[in-house]
DNA sequence: TAAAATTAAATTGTACACAACTTAAATATA
DNA sequence: TATATTTAAGTTGTGTACAATTTAATTTTA
């Protein structure tokens, strides 16, 4: 068993479905004129409204210089607005617009669509599902809010 | 059950995994003056030399427009060359040169240290390793020598 | 409380990803 | 065999990722 063969490596797998799943994305986001990790943001806006831009890396696992440029694209598009927090000016303060909001409903038929499209059943679903949090766990992927 | 949730997501940690894993492999990696994508293209190489970019891209499901900045950087860098098939000029054939065939021995250790990091034992490996080739398979991630 | 340390965003620079398109070579077909 | 089609790389443009640094606000501490 060679360590170095491609078909021995355990990350590669990850990163190649990873690509391939955030492409079977793409038909369905590009309507709502959303890339895959504008509408991560968008997931955890939806969850909770009025969140820094912080709290959105801590649960993306995003940083500063990925988010800055994201968010003043869907600030462009018109999904979002930013604020400073008044009792703390360092921090930005992120929430949606009605635009942004009246997305949720929109956005609520994907994840069946990709379901769908990735062809799994519950039972697969949730076996891949829970070894994935599993293995969140175990590689202690720093969360904010026990989300992986 | 939102699904619209972060948490119920699929994709979501394949994506934060795949990340985390690569963040990983950087310190092993950048004394080697390799990123990770680079890194797959050499173990592409060291499996077989004298590749096409074309298959190369098969085997790591990435295009040219991936592909042929990466390549120039592995030239600059040294380790591999370019020519063209006489046979059919349209293909660009990729080499080793001698200093990356000599960065193999080197390489051979990166993949036990990774898993130390990763802190998995042999049968975590197993199980996670088997599951993402089962669901690599369902998706029918397109490849080209059977690796996945 | 003034200086030092910390923190949150923003900025800069490098390197992917990939869609869409172009170019040139090879193959198929009328 | 000339034209059409296909194919392999390369190019262009947009959008992440992230390390490293900078800036400004807040907190700690001497």
């Amino acid at each position: 068993m060679n360590p170095l063969h491609l078909s021995n490596q355990l990350c590669f797998p990850f990163y190649a479905i990873s690509k391939e799943i955030i492409k079977r994305y793409r038909p369905f986001l590009a309507p709502l004129n959303l890339t895959y990790p504008q509408y991560l943001v968008m997931l955890v806006l939806w969850e909770e409204d009025l969140v820094t831009l912080k709290s959105i890396g801590g649960r993306l696992q995003l940083d500063s210089g990925t988010l800055t440029p994201l968010v003043k694209k869907l600030i462009q598009t018109g999904y979002i607005e930013k604020t400073r927090n008044t009792e703390d000016e360092r921090q930005l303060v992120i929430r949606l617009t009605e635009r942004g909001r009246n997305l949720e409903e929109e956005a609520k038929e994907i994840p069946a669509r990709i379901n769908e499209v990735l062809g799994l059943n519950k039972e697969e679903y949730n076996k891949y599902k829970d070894m994935l949090d599993e293995l969140a766990g175990k590689l202690e992927i720093k969360r904010e809010d026990g989300y992986c």
